[in-house]
DNA sequence: GCTTGACGTAACTATATAGTTACGTTACTC
DNA sequence: GAGTAACGTAACTATATAGTTACGTCAAGC
């Protein structure tokens, strides 16, 4: 298993770095901005999740004087997406067919 | 966030709940050829894996006799990537646009 | 040049998770 | 019906994770 892919998929665990990634689908936002989204929460929990995000490639973090500007990066999400999703893509077009079968398995061993 | 969604994305963080569904996804197995699959782990422990992959809706476990035939269920697999992927997807279908004109507008200014 | 706003580092705590060992139950097989 | 194969429950340990508090840095603006 490729260590990186684990780290995306650790990262994408979190409902918080879920959270910030949709904000973040909507366009770049500073380290501020998005601290504010998360009341409930202190800037530092806040920050971890970004380092996090950042750490598995899903966050680009750009300078601008004292500002951080936060941008998203897609494509490791489309990387387990195709990758690992994808597989499984036509098993759910014959899942209906393998409940069937299962079905009918079970029966012949009942009796 | 929907705790039922949460449940199925903290199952799939695992590298080896990931293997077992892989696994199943070639049709399915019971709890013992699960275990041998990973030798270097004991059996509970590969157990619980299982267990929490049947708590998030993952694997569906059938009884037989005495032993357990746990099989695949890609429809939470289709929910996350549907509901919470999909939304990406127009993302990095633009991230390609952008920088296919990226590369045009170089080639254009190069030479 | 001093204050303030924006961000960072470090050290700590609490809880969740992954994995172990020990013991128990059920259902085939002989 | 005794042995064993297949699975389960319970209690524990170790480590990872999420979050906190305290202190520090650096750039803007007056």
């Amino acid at each position: 298993m490729a260590e990186e892919t684990d780290q995306i998929w650790k990262a994408l665990s979190d409902p918080t770095r879920r959270s910030i990634l949709d904000a973040l689908r909507k366009g770049p936002r500073t380290t501020t901005e998005i601290v504010e989204a998360f009341p409930d929460m202190t800037r530092h929990a806040v920050m971890k999740h970004i380092d996090v995000l950042r750490n598995a490639g899903l966050v680009i973090t750009r300078e601008d004087g004292r500002r951080r500007v936060n941008s998203l990066n897609a494509v490791p999400i489309r990387q387990i997406y195709e990758r690992w999703m994808g597989p499984f893509a036509e098993i759910w077009s014959s899942t209906l067919l393998r409940i069937k079968d299962d079905a009918e398995e079970g029966q012949k061993h009942d009796r």
